[in-house]
DNA sequence: CGAATCTTTGAATCCTCTCAAGTCTTGTGG
DNA sequence: CCACAAGACTTGAGAGGATTCAAAGATTCG
């Protein structure tokens, strides 16, 4: 079985400085063109948009807790967030990674209010935006095509869902860490960076429901054959054609 | 790694023969309370959902393709459908199970027209409603608060996908297979039915990520220890007590 | 710098898979 | 309707992989 949380975690006593980085600024926004407001003529609606806050949440901090009200929606502008189900007997399994332009917390806009499914925990350090409920319920009236892009997010997340059954829990021990390094590595080529923002190993085991000490043997095991390399703290340089070749050789 | 399809799975050659069960009643539909259409008036409307039809799909018959152009959404009646992601090695994976009221093929109602992410197929005889595109198009002009029902839809779906990874693809093998046993068991009580619909080993298998010896081999202590009992073709009567202290079991 | 946390490594055990053979079911055609 | 073939399920034995426990090395943070 998975890991616990500690007590600390659970109750999330530990102080975050969430620092707020200003009104968001929709019209120069350099991520809009992949997120839910991709086709909104955000000038049109300036007003609206006025009561989105940009913040920037460190490590480890939590977006929202599983099983409180959902009353905003966040979108990743950098970073990387996971969303991870705490079972009743308190082991922790992540269900989804969300990366730059996703959106988070999208229960909000369920017409009865939901709470969320999950925690929301930042993984490396985010920056994001903060949308209020009220934004969505005024885009509703005023763009009626707007939720086209919400349905787009709805499926992005469950892309990212299936990725996690398919990629990561799925084969062998190795075989699902090596996906794993390519889905880190692919999301880092998109960025334009060579270098793998690498999750902790207690987050790995989340994701694929393998041991820790057997995600350190794997990692040890792909760093003995040149596939990976550590470069500096929480990243590592990849050989990228190492490691798309892992995962294509169980063709056949 | 997993079962392959056999040639004859992936041309799909074999002929099924899918009853047409006549035009669509929503104003009688006893399932409508719990689907997309739940707050529709289907009085109203009743011109636009005219061409909805509803057709019987019979065991292993597929819904649609993997990659094919995504034309239309199917909501389920009656039966099981499963959606499974072929991967490049031929190996499939069920990504999650959908029942009466769960809509699939939602892909369909993306902007740009996508392709369907899966194939769906019919696990249990299933009587579906095929309902075309245009349908939804129409109702988006005609009932401005329409997307609020399907959103609700793509929460379910999530929600289906999260228990394939927390419930199906976490812990021992005899977990999880346990796990499966309950919820199968849950949906057969919410049906006012007292036996399972059982499914083969060889989808347990795609949906748990477990070889079909050891599923078979779970399945026969859990008969040993009186928890399930054969009680027709497809059909097994269960122990819902001891079967959900299984699964409480691993509290603590 | 030292404490706490995270990661590595080894050795033994346990679990799950694989292979193989047998039984049971289902469906088809004579 | 029976017989046979194909497919699905069961069971055993053995091998291999993954987990566990334990202890030592690294890192990070105050």
């Amino acid at each position: 079985m998975g890991h616990r949380l500690t007590d600390l975690q659970l109750r999330n006593t530990k102080c975050f400085d969430i620092k707020w980085e200003g009104r968001a600024d929709c019209q120069l926004c350099s991520i809009r063109k992949n997120d839910i407001f991709a086709k909104l003529d955000v000038e049109e609606h300036k007003d609206i948009l006025n009561s989105i806050s940009q913040f920037n949440y460190p490590e480890k901090s939590l977006l929202y807790r599983q099983g409180n009200p959902a009353v905003d929606v966040y979108v990743i502008r950098s970073g990387i967030v996971k969303l991870e189900e705490v079972s009743t007997d308190g082991s922790v399994r992540i269900v989804r990674l969300l990366l730059p332009s996703n959106a988070v917390g999208i229960e909000t806009l369920l017409d009865d209010r939901q709470l969320y499914d999950q925690n929301a925990v930042v993984l490396r350090g985010a920056s994001v935006c903060r949308i209020p409920y009220s934004v969505f319920s005024l885009l509703e009236q005023a763009s009626p095509d707007f939720y086209q892009m919400v349905m787009k997010e709805w499926h992005r997340q469950l892309d990212a869902a299936d990725r996690v059954i398919v990629d990561f829990s799925t084969g062998s021990v190795h075989d699902r860490v090596a996906r794993l390094l390519v889905y880190l590595a692919e999301a880092s080529k998109t960025r334009g960076c060579s270098e793998i923002e690498m999750l902790g190993i207690e987050d790995i085991s989340a994701l694929t429901s393998i041991s820790r000490e057997s995600i350190s043997r794997v990692l040890a095991s792909f760093k003995r054959n040149r596939l990976l390399e550590k470069s500096g703290p929480n990243r590592m340089r990849y050989n990228w054609d190492g490691l798309t070749s892992l995962v294509e050789q169980n063709i056949g």
